[in-house]
DNA sequence: CGCGATCTTTGACCCAAGTCAACCCCGGAG
DNA sequence: CTCCGGGGTTGACTTGGGTCAAAGATCGCG
């Protein structure tokens, strides 16, 4: 990542240099070097197609906290995470708040939309990003049918996703909740050393994701140590010291 | 209905006088026939793609109570509702269950699925679809982006609907999902005479689609009663007197 | 290094919805 | 017409998780 970042911020630099007004275009060789791309939607695209999308494309960065989709707003782009994570949510009128899932390295945002993003985006630690005008991507898709398959894969994959997260939701207990949870995260998050879990996300986004409270997930946590089923290395580290026990939870079986 | 059903049974007893072992071949004459055509995908069909997806196609009914998916299953087949309604669901080892939608004329069915189907269907009246074996129409797809994109377009708007199920199930009170319930159902529901809304399932449906209990449901569509924001014409059918209120209700704003 | 802000943990109490149980209603079979 | 069985309704009571409150970590920052 790092060594991306670097790559990315070379690009960044070219373009402030060379016309401060337009948005950083991203370069064919740009595309080539990304280490975001086995992960993301590009992996399917032939060199020429790859050059095609990448002159589409517009690469940014925001900060920790900073919203890049916002609800209600014309859905104008598609957004290729390249680096870092992002909670995307909805809200209630009131600021009841559900996470709908966690955006990382390779996921492809904006699936859910009609002609307004019917979700919210906020980054919850510095994301990076490849953004597409819809109407640009449309037309690449008309000749590009390997992404358009690639797509209906990835929304096929998230409906998946998404029916199981129906379950939890409606049928799980607190900790059945947190314990696919944790599980789920650990498949999909690289494990760090010692095969540690990173969460880069609060308490509170994990109750909104969970439909629990942070109360809730606190002591939930909390009952999971005393078991050891979990240790603790830091605020937002874990370790699964008990993966088979805590996917039986999980699946509702004690 | 009834002229489509007539149609369908003709088609079988065709069948059945040709050839009983092989299933129920749709001709391009039934497809040009079938009233359900133009709310499901076959819609953006030309002529002769139309023709060649028939001939991939199989019709055939199953019964009120009949499940035609099974989760786990080997997900070898789409199914395109053309008649009558069912229940997508999915199961806990201990039975509990969670309803993810219910599916009416034009579904498509088949989207969320890997190689093995992630929910089981059931009918809750008779039902009929059209079935393709997925790997025919793979290649049908190869031939007819139209009919991909039209594909990628139901998995968004499916994708839409399950993200506001989440917020449903995550961060609604009973009233709020019933009301939430009503009016989306009085959307899709062809409405019956004097606005009655028709409800082919049952409490426990309900239940299990919002989250809650049977005695739940019960207990809030008595107060919905009460307050006169709904009245009961029979056991399975209600006419709703106050949508403004309820749209208020399911919105969360009282 | 220590201050303040923010996030997390823990405890006490409460309540929306679940559970359990009795009864009702309706429709189909005999 | 009556019986029977499977929903559906209603009431009494319980409870899992929410709410409120206070104290304890953690971290960025001057």
């Amino acid at each position: 990542m790092a060594l991306s970042i670097a790559a990315r911020s070379a690009v960044a630099g070219q373009m402030r240099a060379s016309e401060a007004a337009s948005p950083p275009l991203v370069t064919p060789e740009a595309c080539a070097r990304c280490e975001a791309r086995e992960v993301s939607v590009c992996s399917v695209l032939s060199g020429d197609d790859l050059a095609r999308l990448s002159h589409i494309s517009v690469v940014s960065t925001v900060g920790e906290g900073e919203t890049f989709i916002t609800e209600g707003d014309p859905a104008d782009h598609f957004f290729n995470i390249t680096a870092g994570t992002a909670k995307l949510y909805k809200l209630l009128p009131d600021g009841r708040c559900q996470v709908t899932g966690f955006a990382r390295t390779g996921d492809f945002l904006g699936l859910a939309a009609g002609a307004v993003y019917v979700f919210s985006a906020e980054a919850l630690e510095p994301v990076r990003f490849c953004r597409f005008a819809r109407s640009k991507l449309r037309g690449f898709l008309r000749d590009c049918p390997e992404m358009e398959r690639r797509l209906l894969d990835l929304a096929r994959n998230e409906l998946v996703l998404a029916q199981e997260q129906m379950l939890l939701l409606g049928r799980k207990r607190a900790r059945e909740r947190l314990a696919s949870f944790l599980l789920s995260w650990q498949q999909r998050a690289a494990p760090g050393p010692g095969n540690r879990l990173m969460l880069p996300m609060t308490r509170t986004d994990i109750a909104d994701y969970l439909g629990l409270t942070i109360e809730t997930i606190s002591r939930t946590l909390s009952a999971f140590k005393k078991t050891r089923l979990i240790a603790q290395t830091a605020l937002s580290e874990l370790i699964i010291l008990n993966g088979t026990e805590l996917a039986a939870i999980a699946a509702g079986d004690r």
